[in-house]
DNA sequence: AATTGCTACAACCGCTGTGTT
DNA sequence: TAACACAGCGGTTGTAGCAAT
């Protein structure tokens, strides 16, 4: 069996759309849906390609996608939900309702990216650091307290509102500096490297790493509750890209009992 | 009015994950 | 189990439109 090449590039056409190509995806979709998409666009009549033709439903013909700007409600969610998920646009999108990962991406490279930057130059080079760890430290907290998520704040309105009042690093007077440990890489307990490998090992091998004692400690003295992003910086020093450990990391975490699952925003 | 530079966004490209044979 | 097809994802590019000069 040999493998078609995705794109006959005879014959095919590139670049924008005509009304008349996208008249004719949405009435073939409307009437056929898109179980194949490499075989839509013969069958349509289309001289595009499936994947553009995927494409351009998904990002721009598909009933159900929001036209129009981004509100500020809709820019804070996508920024506060970049710093927990980094570039994983297709799970931001999965988060805001008609708006597409193309859309958050095209959003967050325009607009967002400055408006942060601007934003971190007037509160401080740790912004972003002291919320990440400001929402854990909640969540921690709500564990603590309750057992439930209860109190964990799920909208960004709720914990990005009043980052005037969130922690300074080092700042021995703030009383609300309940996390320190988790933003300085100086407090950060020391993990040996077969720590990780162990880690990386058991869970790439289907495992689930529930007995820490076996790979080199206790979950507590890795402060899990309190920073699992944190947690999953070293693996980068492994080669991994540290926002797509971020569901390995939660599924080693969350099993292990040791942090509730992430709210649904 | 013409030119240049910038911004926003649609679309493409290459890679990865998953299901199927 | 390997090879493949396909869908989906994220990075990048191309270009239209606008503002500044």
């Amino acid at each position: 069996m040999v493998r078609a090449p995705c794109c006959e590039k005879m014959g095919l056409k590139k670049g924008p759309w005509t009304s008349e190509e996208d008249q004719i995806l949405i009435n073939y979709i409307q009437q056929y849906g898109h179980g194949n998409w490499r075989a839509l666009p013969k069958q349509a009549g289309l001289l595009r390609c499936g994947k553009s033709c995927r494409l351009r439903w998904i990002n721009y013909l598909r009933p159900d996608i929001k036209r129009g700007n981004f509100s500020r409600e809709e820019e804070d969610t996508i920024i506060n939900l970049h710093e927990m998920l980094g570039n994983r646009w297709s799970a931001i999108a999965a988060k805001l309702p008609g708006r597409t990962d193309n859309e958050i991406k095209n959003v967050w490279h325009t607009h967002l990216k400055k408006r942060l930057k601007h934003h971190e130059e007037a509160t401080g080079p740790a912004a972003a650091t002291k919320r990440r760890s400001k929402y854990y430290d909640q969540v921690a907290k709500s564990q603590a307290n309750s057992d439930s998520l209860e109190h964990i704040p799920v909208s960004p309105q709720e914990y990005s509102s009043d980052m005037s009042s969130t922690v300074t690093i080092g700042d021995d007077n703030n009383d609300n500096d309940t996390c320190p440990k988790a933003e300085s890489p100086g407090n950060f307990p020391e993990v040996d490297e077969d720590f990780w490998s162990e880690v990386l090992s058991t869970e790439s091998s289907g495992g689930v790493v529930s007995d820490f004692s076996a790979v080199g400690g206790d979950p507590h003295e890795l402060q899990v509750p309190f920073s699992p992003l944190m947690a999953m910086e070293p693996v980068n020093g492994y080669g991994s890209n540290m926002h797509d450990s971020m569901d390995f990391w939660f599924n080693v975490f969350t099993r292990a009992g040791e942090i509730p699952e992430l709210p649904d925003f």
